[in-house]
DNA sequence: CGTCAACATAGAGACATGTCGAAACAAGAG
DNA sequence: CTCTTGTTTCGACATGTCTCTATGTTGACG
């Protein structure tokens, strides 16, 4: 149920250098695109943010999801999707209803990769 | 030429709490998804690289961001413009050309807001 | 004042995204 | 097996986004 993310963050230590080190080239810009455009929708966000106040190895429930929105359930689903291909979150079914969980460490990856890692200038 | 911008990040601390620590409200979450939007293309992204790779007080010249890109430039333009609106960038014209630099913090904050806060359970 | 160069804005067309209702799928209860 | 509930998938449509060309604006230079 879980074989399709991208793991842009994920990757061992080359995938991002960070925003300030360098000019991205257009493939490790493609890829980190997609991740941000994954949070770039209110309704994603929210769930994001449901999801990840349940700390780190917290789950929700989408029955508790869904009816937090004026949206009908296909649509809180295909959010959910697309969280899930950008490698943000993952999800279990477990008897009737399926749970999602915030993916360990991405969260931080993409604070890492946000904030500058050379503030005095002694790049290479 | 720096009127509009969102000021979502830049607001005391009022304005977001993190992704982890409660769920956002719909406010929050509009605010919050413009700038995640904003970051969520390639082009635009390669250009808050390009520009944030000059350091904290640097700046850019349109002219050195145009030809780096397989695109017209008011196509540029109009990218450089929403991160502006965004509230990532300002500009300033400076005889014929125009400079472009990364707002101060605001990447910082961006990071601090992913990252969870509270991670053994101690919050408020 | 006229002209040229650097950027920005405006409008249009192609494509992607968000949303819905209907239907399919999965799992438990009777 | 059938029925009900929870969730995902499937088409379809309205809206938004990305890109272009064409035009406007600003400043430098004769």
């Amino acid at each position: 149920m879980s074989k399709q993310e991208l793991e842009v963050i994920g990757q061992d230590a080359a995938c991002c250098p960070g925003l300030s080190a360098a000019p991205l080239d257009e493939d490790q810009a493609a890829d980190l695109a997609k991740v941000f455009k994954a949070l770039g929708d209110p309704v994603r966000l929210r769930l994001m943010s449901m999801i990840a106040s349940r700390g780190e190895g917290g789950e929700v429930c989408v029955c508790e999801l869904t009816p937090a929105f004026d949206l009908s359930q296909p649509t809180i689903s295909h959010h959910l999707k697309l969280l899930r291909q950008a490698g943000l979150i993952d999800c279990e079914r477990r008897g009737t209803w399926v749970y999602y969980w915030v993916l360990p460490g991405v969260l931080d990856k993409l604070a890492a990769f946000l904030t500058t890692p050379l503030p005095t200038g002694a790049d290479a």
